[in-house]
DNA sequence: AGTCCACAGGAAGGGCAGGCGA
DNA sequence: TCGCCTGCCCTTCCTGTGGACT
């Protein structure tokens, strides 16, 4: 008991070192937002003549993740909506969806059900034909009377795996309605995205476009020096500290999201630490800690068939540099007849090495051995330590 | 020049869960 | 309770393919 009692006093003694966490999260809204003045500036043009009842132009948001893409069109949605609750205005609502949570606004179905509740009216989250969705959606709208400002973000995933008839609907939405308008604001880290779409829902989405461009290290060290400002005690750090978080993010693209996890995983383990400065040090623990719990938190989350191709991966990639689907599909039944799970077919866990490329944890790479046919070939390039965690992970799981 | 390997990956559809209104 | 709807995971069937081998 001691031995805690001692934890607790000395944590308590020590100087603290944040003044406020919260600003280095990406859900924290800061006042202002350095390097993106002229992209708030257009966007607001853009938007502003919803504030006399007109409709703004759609508008399409391209750039890189952490370009502040979200932010700034939070933001500025933000501000409209308080605005236009202002004298002789006409009253709007910036509804902000994100396509890519999981059970929220990934489906067509899911996108409209959550868009009705936001004005009010509740839709089972399974069960109405898809059109009954939209008649409910439009009559909600369409009697509250307000204009909707609907910021999709990663608009890309959305369209990927519903198709474009959601866009083309959204965009014709306004001549369904009589006392509401609809405006939207599409995200997309997909530059090549657009050409993808019909022509039809292209000129309509596409009325107006935003460039959000990568930050580079000085622009990094602006945003880190504005946000440091509001969650540090004052000398907490030490120098370089927020230089080495901006360069190292500079390194990935320019990702602000990637800087600001970096400076507050390092301030968190210097005040595990109990010290009282965040020191260049910290930055590199806090630079591979962000790495493993990425991955390990990725792996938890998948369903136990693709932990078990993962596993085959691994097994085999330890005895050989040579792993390649066909090999992970036997070793992947030996495992699967070990632990009395059902095997799935090849064709599926063709998909599933897929979706852990997608996910970062392996590369593949498809290649030709001319005679001997046409494979993927697997790599795991994780660091040594992430490995290893890995590892044992997944040997806790299949015990 | 043609064959053939070992898959990739598209299309269609089955079966189940969760949920609706009648 | 029944018929119907959607989403999700999965299977079945299929066509496509780069290049070593014959």
């Amino acid at each position: 008991m001691e031995a805690v009692q001692n934890i607790f006093t000395k944590f308590l003694e020590n100087k603290p070192i944040f003044v406020n966490r919260e600003a280095l999260t990406i859900s924290f809204t800061p006042e202002s937002v350095p390097h993106r003045e002229k992209q708030i500036n257009d966007l607001s043009r853009i938007l502003a003549p919803a504030l006399k009842g007109g409709k703004p132009s759609n508008v399409f948001i391209y750039g890189k993740t952490g370009t502040g893409k979200t932010l700034v069109s939070r933001l500025v949605g933000t501000e409209l909506e308080r605005t236009s609750r202002g004298l002789g205005a006409s009253p709007t609502k910036a509804v902000y969806v994100n396509c890519k949570m999981k059970k929220a606004a990934d489906t067509e179905y899911r996108l409209l059900a959550g868009l009705s509740k936001e004005f009010g009216k509740n839709v089972p989250f399974t069960g109405l034909p898809t059109d009954q969705v939209y008649q409910i959606f439009f009559n909600t709208l369409d009697s509250t009377k307000q204009n909707l400002l609907l910021i999709i973000d990663e608009i890309d995933s959305l369209i990927e795996k519903t198709g474009d008839e959601i866009l083309y609907n959204l965009t014709r939405i306004n001549q369904e309605l009589s006392n509401s308008r609809v405006s939207l604001i599409g995200i997309t880290n997909n530059l090549g995205f657009i050409e993808m779409l019909d022509p039809r829902i292209k000129s309509a989405l596409g009325e107006e476009e935003l460039i959000f461009p990568p930050y580079n290290a000085l622009q990094l060290q602006d945003i880190l020096k504005s946000r440091a400002s509001l969650a540090f005690v004052s000398g907490t750090l030490e120098n370089g500290v927020i230089e080495k978080c901006a360069a190292l993010a500079a390194q990935e693209h320019g990702d602000a999201r990637r800087a600001l996890d970096l400076l507050r995983v390092a301030a968190e383990i210097a005040e595990r630490n109990a010290e009282e400065t965040v020191r260049l040090a910290h930055v590199d623990v806090a630079q591979g800690k962000i790495d493993l719990d990425r991955v390990i938190e990725t792996v938890k989350a998948q369903p136990r068939q693709s932990q078990a191709v993962l596993y085959s991966i691994m097994q085999l990639a330890d005895k050989n540099s040579n792993v390649q689907t066909g090999g992970v599909f036997e070793v992947y039944h030996n495992i699967c007849a070990q632990h009395a799970l059902k095997p799935l077919t090849q064709r599926r866990i063709s998909d599933l090495i897929a979706e852990l490329d997608l996910f970062g944890i392996i590369t593949t790479k498809i290649i030709s051995r001319g005679r001997y046919g046409r494979t993927r070939i697997i790599t795991i390039n994780l660091s040594d330590t992430v490995r290893k965690r890995l590892k044992n992970l997944l040997y806790e799981i299949f015990l």
